[in-house]
DNA sequence: AAAAATATGTTATATTATCTCACAACAATA
DNA sequence: TATTGTTGTGAGATAATATAACATATTTTT
């Protein structure tokens, strides 16, 4: 199901480093709601490469000038899209394995 | 080239809880040479996915009582099998694309 | 233009994580 | 019995992260 581009292990730090962001606008556009790293029990946060992906895109659309409030509409958009076609995969599978039974 | 599956990007705390390993073997495996985690600037230990993997693996064959130069071994030796198979794969490709060319 | 909101840096303080090293303990082997 | 292998634990030091507050440009709104 999961696959290691979802799973939140990656610290704030490495993620800073990935992607060339400072740590307060990584904590920044998480307050802003772009994205929802995850806990440990003590409180750290947790990033997937999904979530370094997600924000070097923001780090784009930054740089071009637009706001928070707009790019996560945009994000919000790609996340609907994503869910639509990973449906349409299941759905297919789905009759694949009804028809060879 | 390289996939998440081999990026080094996690602490030894979250390897430690995601393979249940204390974070004492899991450095005496290091030690012992059986896997080799990147590091920070600072000395920090950063594992891959791989490493992960490679770390159950170990834990198994604890578990069964092999000793860690045996696991090494094991480990070298699936490594290499690993590397003829990619060259395998590498060659393919290049016949594939003279062919065309 | 004035006021409000955005976006980011910086500083302070506290807590948590990690590092290395050493010593202990016990099991397995030579 | 002496040695080696494996792991735990503790000490002391350093690094990483958390939250919160304040400062400051730069936009946007009113």
């Amino acid at each position: 199901m999961s696959s290691y581009k979802e799973k939140k292990v990656i610290s704030i730090g490495i993620v800073s480093e990935l992607t060339g962001l400072s740590l307060r606008k990584i904590r920044y556009y998480e307050e802003r709601g772009l994205l929802s790293p995850g806990r440990t029990g003590k409180g750290g946060r947790k990033y997937s490469f999904d979530d370094v992906e997600t924000l070097m895109k923001i780090a784009e659309r930054r740089e071009e000038g637009v706001q928070t409030a707009e790019i996560k509409k945009e994000l919000n958009k790609e996340k609907t899209k994503q869910k639509i076609r990973d449906e349409m995969i299941k759905g297919q599978l789905n009759a694949h394995f009804r028809m060879r039974k």
